[in-house]
RNA sequence: GCCGAUGUGGCUCAAUUGGCAGAGCAGCUGAUUUGUAAUCAGCAGGUUAACGGUUCGAGUCCGCUCAUCGGCUCCA
């Protein structure tokens, strides 16, 4: 068996022995196990108990599962009917539930583990609870989950179960988790000045100076790259009134995710019927639209792509805020391009293009999923099935057959989709970009354009995004780098140490020169010991600390600390500048920390 | 929204069974003028997230609200 194909084995027969364990402390009585599969790092098991779990209880489990291992007990794969199965779990509403979704005369398989637990399951799994005793194992957390992950169903008590085959497996592992704790972007972020939250705003970050210099240097290359591909770029209202997100759409699909300011009745009373009634917008659609619509259109102006980078609102459910990763206010790098049918796959292939170049530059790898066509679709379903095969086709040259995830069903009702998606340091995976096709957009709003033969046509809209949310992906890039940012990305590029007062001259010199080669840096003039002023440019992760004495204002050069304690003295101004501007254009993952 | 946890100066953490809210770092002031990650001294900084309750007395116990974190659901 592959090893891969048997830690899926060894983790998922351990999610029966944690299953067994916790029935043995309950009581089969108090118990309803529900579903219990293998992850990552190991499994989980559904139930509900008698009473809520808590950290207190992890360790009387641990031991349970040992006890439980240490019998050596043998499974036992048995096929039943449906009818036997049901009999076997009648005390069991998940399973009995389970089965009876199953076809009729399917064949179902169940697991002994020893003659006192069974449970509903296709396997494999080991022949002998001896064939786990060496594995490493440890209680994770306790959190709460859905039945079938559906929120108006059950509320079940989930245990999470690291599970590795030796113990220095689970020792590295948890190692790794702690190591990407550090990174995490929330403790980082703060502690590197970039952004902060205040309670009066959840969810809704302050950019501090640091934070902001980065978001726009992250801005400023978007942009750029943009402009190659023949995007324009607009700014718009950021409330609206009620009219316009009734016509979208929102009103009537999106009420809940937006904040509405409420206009005022004939009575003077607040109101969201009243006809002044505000909503912040949560996308940027309708002003792309409304600009499009500004004038009569041609199929000579298309593909016209719009980029809006506005500030947008979302009002989320309480616990589901998380850092950056998911905010009430954000920027998206978004962008609506109009286009004709015909034009679908070649837009298409420039936007995966540019998506390429931009996560290529951060060293990022993401992965693709295809949305297909949802049950409530609407238009027409021939232009659907044109709009699917030219995604497939596009993904299949992109990344092969196969190699991207299709979601049958999941695209939204008004078009397919394509996601792109990362990991994030605890191995929790996010949406990044999104391509989105939309037929509906347009019908609503009476889209044209005026066609060869002189006739009106429907654009179709393409709604896209590469970093997805600027928030979001700036909270990417802290975990993926530490903090310690590529050269042309960083806050301050250079930190500025003149070692006595009477350096300063030098240093402004220097400064100056930096200043009209944009490059961002920071003086210390202060009349602290250099010492100190050293350790607080190491502190903000500069790339570059420049120390500047006697030596260097004699030569007119200077001395670099390069970030990870590297050195290198004596470099002339002018060199120093060139190293500086080659990593600003050339947009460099790697600090150059040699002369050659 | 649901399950669970957490909340003490800017940061990291103390505060015995309920009994005077404290330290280090950061900050400010002064001295020191230093060649590569902590010079010395002094000062200032807290309505213990908010509100309510129990008590002679609450950071500590109870209730409620808010915020944050780990999940679920939802999402960029």
């Amino acid at each position: 068996m592959e090893k891969e194909e048997y830690l899926k084995v060894y983790r998922h027969s351990m999610a029966h022995i944690l299953a067994k364990a916790v029935i043995e402390l309950f009581g089969k009585e108090n118990v309803q196990y529900a579903i219990g599969p293998q992850i990552e790092d190991g499994c989980y098991y559904d139930f509900t108990l008698p009473r809520t779990l808590t950290k207190d209880d992890f360790k009387t489990i641990e031991d349970k599962m040992r006890e439980i291992l240490k019998r050596k007990e043998n499974w036992t794969r048995k096929e039943v009917t449906k009818a036997e199965a049901l009999d076997i779990f009648k005390d069991q509403k998940f399973k009995t539930e389970l089965i009876q979704d199953l076809p009729e005369n399917e064949t179902i398989t169940v697991y002994y583990t020893g003659d006192d637990y069974v449970d509903l399951c296709r396997g494999p799994h080991v022949d002998n609870s001896a064939e786990l005793l060496n594995a490493a194992y440890k209680i994770k957390s306790v959190s709460g989950s859905y039945w079938r992950g559906d929120e108006t169903r059950d509320q079940l008590q989930r245990i999470y179960l690291y599970v590795f085959p030796s113990k220095q497996d689970l020792k590295d592992h948890l190692a790794l988790v702690k190591e990407a704790m550090e990174r995490d972007h929330k403790k980082l972020g703060p502690a590197l000045d970039l952004f902060m939250f205040d309670e009066t705003a959840p969810g809704m970050p302050y950019w501090l100076p640091r934070g902001w210099k980065l978001f726009n240097a992250l801005l400023d290359y978007w942009r750029s790259v943009h402009e190659v591909h023949g995007y324009t770029e607009i700014s718009a209202p950021l409330i609206q009134k009620k009219d316009l997100w009734v016509t979208s759409g929102h009103w009537a699909h999106y009420m809940d995710g937006m904040f509405v300011l409420p206009g005022r009745d004939e009575d003077g009373n607040y109101s969201i019927d009243a006809a002044n009634t505000y909503a912040v917008k949560p996308m940027n659609c309708p002003n792309a639209i409304k600009y499009y619509m500004r004038e009569q259109r041609s199929y000579k102006d298309l593909p016209m792509r719009i980029n809006t980078v506005d500030v947008i609102h979302r009002k989320e459910k309480s616990g589901e805020l998380n850092g950056l990763f998911r905010v009430q206010m954000f920027r998206q790098d978004d962008s609506h391009n109009l286009i004709t049918n015909d034009q679908i796959e070649s837009e298409i292939s420039d936007i995966m293009e540019i998506a390429g170049e931009i996560y290529g530059t951060f060293g990022l790898t993401y992965k693709a999923e295809l949305s297909t066509r949802p049950d409530d679709y609407m238009g027409d379903i021939e232009v659907w099935n044109q709009a699917e095969a030219d995604l497939k086709k596009i993904l299949d040259k992109k990344y092969g057959p196969g190699n991207y995830e299709i979601n049958e069903g999941d695209g939204a009702f008004y078009g397919p989709k394509i996601d792109l998606k990362m990991r994030d340091c605890l191995g929790r995976e996010w949406q990044m970009g999104t391509i989105q096709l939309d037929f509906q957009l347009p019908l609503n709003f009476d889209m044209k354009y005026v066609d060869k033969d002189g006739t009106f046509k429907r654009p179709v809209m393409v709604h896209r995004a590469i970093f997805g949310s600027m928030e979001r992906f700036i909270g990417i890039l802290i975990e993926n780098f530490k903090g310690s940012f590529p050269f042309w990305l960083s806050p301050v590029q250079v930190g500025i140490v003149p070692i006595r007062t009477e350096h300063n001259e030098y240093a402004k010199k220097v400064a100056e020169l930096l200043r009209k080669n944009h490059i961002r840096f920071e003086v210390d003039y202060s009349d602290k010991n250099m010492k100190e002023k050293i350790k607080n440019c190491k502190k903000y992760k500069d790339p570059y600390t420049l120390v500047l004495g006697d030596k260097e204002a004699e030569d007119g050069t200077v001395s670099i600390n390069i970030r990870g304690n590297k050195q290198l003295h004596g470099v002339p101004l002018a060199k120093f500048i060139d190293m500086c501007n080659q990593m600003n254009e050339e947009h460099s993952l790697e600090l150059i920390d040699s002369l050659d």
